[in-house]
DNA sequence: ATAGATGCAAATATTTTGCCGCCAG
DNA sequence: CTGGCGGCAAAATATTTGCATCTAT
């Protein structure tokens, strides 16, 4: 599996232990502990500027203290999960059959990659809202969670 | 019911070893080698009422026959991802965080899974299509394959 | 006959668990 | 102080690989 290009986004901060992030606020108020640790993880998962899996948390996270436990990561994840506050993906395995974490926002996005570059993108769209409430209704089921992920070949890739 | 087309369930064919399904004469076209094992392996696919993940293959190919081994299911699971013919799932990671596979025919649909009871609901919808066909523009990219899994509460697993 | 497929064992990779000492609140 | 948390080792689960042997064509 290809190494992706590391993609250094505008929006990623230098400094994780700064401030606390949209994360460790969310646990913060759910009265949940805060070790030095789930900080720690949870700075990393609130400044990632693609889509972590365990091991790469892992990395990053004993870079800023390397006390940080493969296990914990592990767990703290699960924390996250049992709150709501990560969506599990899978990338189309485009990287491996691990699976990759992201601090879910309020809008629900489809997540695009090339199969070539494996550049993910992510896309919102007003038609997958009216999709999402017509499966709701023809299946009559109360939806809590979606996940799309589109696969193909961007521009460049088709390109000779 | 629902003015959307729908499929019931996976698979509806009935009969496990008789004749060849799709799948393998989708691989005699492609003059592909039809060991014993695979033909096994291919009817189980083929015959299958419901998603199965490798372990299930291998249990239902052992019933037929104790010697189809492990290892060739994988490999058999990996030659036809490689020739196209059949779709790798997770939905949502329901049932544990193995892979499930299904025979893809010529029309593309969404998983729809309760997340109590854990039935599994394919949805096929032209809204899905249209949506394709805008992330396709708007991201100009080249669509190869899409994977839609979505979870909630079915009617009955809503009720007290 | 022979290229390609299978079986077996062992290696990888990823995630989970048991147990005990530690620390945030 | 104390109940939840983290570290460590080991288990569990899922999948892949090296190599000798077998078999469909």
């Amino acid at each position: 599996m290809p190494t992706t290009a590391h993609r250094v986004s505008a929006g990623e901060r230098i400094n994780a232990h700064a401030l606390p992030g949209r994360l460790q606020e969310a646990l913060e108020s759910r009265g949940v502990r805060l070790t030095r640790q789930r900080k720690i993880l949870l700075s990393v998962m609130d400044s990632a500027e693609r889509h972590l899996d365990a091991g790469a948390i892992l990395e990053r996270a004993q870079k800023l203290d390397p006390r940080v436990h493969k296990v914990t990561v592990y767990r703290t994840l699960d924390l996250l999960k049992r709150n709501g506050l990560i969506d599990e993906l899978d990338l189309l395995h485009l990287r491996g059959d691990q699976h990759f974490y992201e601090s879910h926002g309020p809008r629900d996005h489809i997540h695009v990659a090339c199969l070539k570059c494996g550049k993910v993108r992510e896309f919102e769209s007003e038609l997958y809202e009216k999709l999402k409430k017509q499966i709701a209704k023809d299946c009559n089921i109360q939806i809590t969670l979606t996940r799309t992920e589109v696969g193909g070949y961007c521009e460049k890739c088709r390109k000779p």
